[in-house]
DNA sequence: AAAGGGAATCATACGCGGATTGGTTAAAAT
DNA sequence: ATTTTAACCAATCCGCGTATGATTCCCTTT
């Protein structure tokens, strides 16, 4: 009405002062719009359209039924494992492993101090020790993260957590009654004893070409039919 | 009552019957242990004891609110990008991006579709053309996503998206201010088109090499102080 | 008649209170 | 004295109401 003429010019400038103004809190979370509208004294619509070019630009970031935030993005977009796991299949998750654990492997041949490697050389022998498949599996996936937890880096050590959560929600279901327990000759036991050796002297290539060894192997066991197709 | 001396024994031996008889179906949830224990005739404490059992031996897993399930662990213990973030520092995520991205830009350089390269190239020009920290920045982490697209391997790339949310949630409230855009000679130009022309040249070695040169390259920066305090 | 503004409506997300469940403790019963 | 029962606690889930951004429709104004 005042000036229909530069339409969301007006609020544009409007907003980007009421911004500035905020910016200098530590708030992040501006007005709705019903409210924001009539406080700067636009319509909504020109509101609108000046939200939209901030946003087109970076500066802010709207979400329907949370509000608005100046930023460029939400803090903490949970990134769900549930939606990771939705939309793979087993053999990307032995992949990512492959990708994965044998550099933290390698990390944790370089950070692990002596009772990182006293603990996992006490997960070996409880291995062995395992009398049915799924007490193996634990003690299995225990020592995995054992490795983990030895880089002494929480953000590797999370990101093993979430490949880990993962693959159990991908192949859940699987290797149900393969048999009573885990025959004395299962592979992974010389596996792990070279893995943890080699972090135990300090040999970085060692223990992550072990690792990598080792999950080849899992990756064969888990799809055998590969070769004979090719 | 019937037989007070096994104690709890009756009570497992029944509630292991009713596990083995639950566990062809394809239910984990068991129910409340106020059910439970009236369905199978014992009491309450006995049921907890067994269950307790059951627990330490990991074939059940509980938890206050929700229930009992059969399984060695929740299914989807939803690993927080917070939980991680919160107990972490700059350092480490650095060091994770250097272990991850290389590994994830030689996968790109193997599995990258035409189109994805074409999205980076298109990427590379949009970083040049950027007029303030703010809108690099955003294009900055849009290409480094596609390269973790480009790898085609969806779990490869939710663990990037939770590294790149982690490393946002840490480094939260830097480089606010320090220049108006981003200089024409910053090294992050020609360290990118060296990366995405590895990949475009299915050079896998040289696609990691390059990634975990410009990775360097940003660790230098963020931690100027480094060579001089050693 | 055209255009812009305002109100109603829709879809999604948050918050709160009740209900459910494992964990714990105390009273009661045998 | 031991076991059972009940009651209570802490944590979680679920449903409903509210708030918010997105969209549509109608009306006023020029």
């Amino acid at each position: 009405m005042d000036d229909p003429g530069n339409g969301g010019h007006a609020a544009l400038v409007q907003l980007q002062a009421y911004l500035a103004q905020m910016d200098h809190a530590g708030e992040t979370r501006l007005p709705a719009e019903r409210e924001l509208s009539e406080s700067l004294g636009v319509s909504r619509g020109d509101l609108r359209k000046a939200l939209a070019v901030l946003e087109k630009d970076g500066r802010i970031w709207r979400h329907v039924g949370r509000g608005t935030f100046v930023g460029s993005g939400p803090v903490e977009e949970t990134i769900g494992i549930s939606e990771i796991a939705g939309r793979t299949n087993p053999a990307d998750v032995m992949r990512a492993r492959l990708i994965i654990e044998p550099e933290i492997a390698r990390e944790a041949a370089l950070h692990a101090t002596l009772s990182d490697i006293a603990a996992m050389r006490q997960s070996l022998v409880q291995t062995r020790d395992a009398v049915t498949w799924r007490q193996y599996e634990n003690i299995d996936n225990l020592l995995h993260r054992q490795i983990a937890q030895a880089s002494r880096n929480n953000v590797l050590l999370g990101l093993f957590d979430v490949l880990n959560a993962v693959r159990r929600t991908v192949v859940w279901g699987r290797l149900r009654s393969e048999g009573a327990r885990p025959p004395a000759d299962h592979h992974s036991f010389a596996d792990h004893e070279r893995i943890v050796e080699a972090i135990a002297e300090r040999d970085l290539g060692g223990a992550a070409a072990a690792m990598r060894l080792h999950l080849q192997q899992v990756e064969r066991r888990l799809i055998p039919v590969r070769e004979a197709a090719e």
